[in-house]
DNA sequence: TTGAGTGCAAACGTTTTGCATTGTG
DNA sequence: CACAATGCAAAACGTTTGCACTCAA
């Protein structure tokens, strides 16, 4: 769990400041358990403190994200992406955080897996999505994505 | 790969009738090749098809998942979802199709393979998602998510 | 000829931005 | 006291919807 002092130390490092809807707002998500998304933290936090705005929790978000503090739960959807279902091999993608590249793979002892843990729970898979969030060869070269 | 005849009697079965911009939306996402959005769509058929609306894009792509004829290559993201990324297992979601019900799980062999594949590729990993889409035991039961 | 499908524009819900104000270090 | 961060309102963004018109069967 990270501690206050920690977070003010990351904060500072990079010339940031500790602020009062900062912590409560990454208290919050530490405390609230599972996957919260702007809008029920801004809910959540605003009964208490009625002067705090949406932005500053999207911005705090965003913030958390890029210290490594914080992780999306689902990959961004920018724009819904659709492709032909019919006699298409499948694959996965590797997404760079650092220049947006998408790196394609494959990987059929992943899917038997995942049919594995679908058959122990019932579950008949249709279809499937995984996405892996990092940094490419370039990109690491470049020095990007090493402080996470 | 899809025969034209074969999505006119699919439409057909169904009351739906095989439109010109029907048409031109499949081939168009059958032969782009990669992953395309509604907005390319739009953009690439609006020059040879100037009356093409927006609109129409969107409810095709609706209309092509909902008859299996195409697939979302990512997951649906309404709102964006944070959680703690400090000493907080990893977990994966399967996620019913009939019912919204979310079924979490975790596999360390998928994360290891996933490494694996990584490494491979010079690719340095922050995170991953992985949605698993399909039915529940529950809802295959009721016999939804029967037809393929 | 009928009603499914369209194009347009306006509405929607989530996220971002501009800017004057606040408050941390 | 400087300037990072905030709150607000307006803009931006992808998507959906209402409606009169069109066109496939």
């Amino acid at each position: 769990m990270l501690k206050e002092q920690q977070f003010f130390t990351m904060l500072k490092s990079r010339g940031l400041r500790l602020t009062r809807p900062r912590r409560l707002i990454l208290e919050h998500l530490s405390d609230g358990g599972t996957h919260a998304c702007a809008e029920s933290i801004y809910e959540a936090l605003k009964r208490g403190n009625s002067t705090l705005g949406r932005a500053t929790v999207f911005r705090a978000l965003k913030l958390f994200a890029q210290l490594g503090i914080a992780d999306e739960t689902q990959p961004t959807t920018v724009r819904r992406r659709f492709e032909v279902a019919v006699g298409k091999p499948h694959h996965d993608h590797m997404t760079c955080l650092g220049c947006g590249a998408v790196v394609e793979f494959s990987n059929c002892a992943i899917e038997r897996l995942q049919e594995t843990e679908a058959k122990r729970r019932g579950f008949r898979i249709t279809g499937h999505c995984l996405e892996v969030r990092g940094y490419c060869r370039r990109c690491l070269k470049l020095g990007r994505g090493r402080g996470h």
